[in-house]
DNA sequence: CTTAAAAGTCAACATGTGTTGACTTCACCT
DNA sequence: AGGTGAAGTCAACACATGTTGACTTTTAAG
């Protein structure tokens, strides 16, 4: 038993230190940016332990891009301050050091990885179409796609294409500036100011 | 003096042909994504011959990728109605199939590559905030940052990421939707609704 | 201590990349 | 018509990639 167990965890021990080194460069320079042979110097170890851990680069891709958005970390439905819990949530994503990065790589990966945009249509239609159902059913969809449309630019902007009045900016300055626009979207959003 | 005409018309066209190849394969499969054999083979003519006309890879690219807005088509300034104005122009961008889809090969390109980027934040100095500094110079440059994060957004799940309520809605939806937001972040839109 | 399996290393493979240089073909002016 | 330089082809290079199989080292049970 013991035994069993410490066989595991050993070889489960490196199998997350691949996956953490694997996150972090696919986050850094995207799918085809970060080679097998760096994710196994920054382990450290052999190119082809990666391969024996996980089959193929593409399944390791697949095991480190596992999302989960937490929006069950919102506990009682905030109802009209959404906006603001959305951005700030959304913020955490990219900023928390021991965040997953999960959506960040995906992110990263979309424009050159069609299984990244499958993923992010996934989470889309699984995870954040039914937090904004909970304010409103009707026309989910497209109030959704709405806040998604104005998150994701601004993380191209800030995190990615380093733009520098977005990417300047202190957090709470893009909350301020931000966070009404997605809660104007959140609850309906059709008509202007 | 024809002969020097002729000889350059013939070397430039095959010039131009091969520009035109790039940047439609570029435009589909991003600057790692785009081979030098495949944007040849699509012209077609030998891959050495680009490495020939325009010296390396690296530099076709560049060359493929020159953008200008073309702000100055608006005319007489626009003023209250320049949010869509903005979208619209924006939206040309990416459908018109004849356009030169270079901002949209630098924004499909800007994850991997720090020559994308650099372009991309080029125009947004040289080209975008001197359009929004007309309305009103003050904190121009954060307007400007605030319009392209919504409207790269908006490319980014509309085009690349084809998410299905976005990708899906016609373009006058597009329009009245976005176009508020646009118009709000232009004028000052600090403030909520 | 022995030993069998797990964990890890090493060198090589097949393939695809950008790029180069030697060669051939073509167009055009004298 | 013939020769000259441009335009284009061909095969190869040096290199990097994901992946594989043979091998060695470590681990821990008998």
């Amino acid at each position: 038993m013991e035994i069993q167990k410490r066989r595991e965890s050993k070889s489960a021990r490196t199998r997350r230190a691949i996956l953490s080194s694997a996150r972090r460069l696919f986050f850094e320079r995207g799918y085809d940016g970060a080679t097998v042979r760096q994710i196994a110097e920054a382990v450290p170890i052999d190119p082809s332990m990666i391969i024996r851990y996980f089959g193929s680069k593409e399944q390791l891709f697949a095991d480190a891009t596992v999302v989960d958005l937490r929006f069950q970390d919102f506990g009682p439905f905030p109802g009209d301050d959404i906006g603001r819990l959305l951005i700030e949530h959304f913020l955490d994503l990219w900023e928390n050091e021991d965040g997953d990065l999960g959506l960040a790589i995906l992110l990263r990966s979309s424009a050159h990885n069609e299984e990244a945009r499958t993923k992010i249509r996934e989470i889309f239609a699984q995870q954040v179409i039914p937090l904004i159902s909970r304010i409103d059913p009707l026309d989910a969809e497209r109030r959704a796609g709405m806040i998604v449309s104005q998150l994701f630019g601004l993380a191209l902007c800030r995190y990615i294409l380093e733009l520098s009045p977005i990417s300047a900016m202190p957090r709470d300055d893009i909350v301020q500036i931000f966070g009404p626009t997605i809660q104007h979207y959140a609850v309906g959003g059709t008509s202007t100011a």
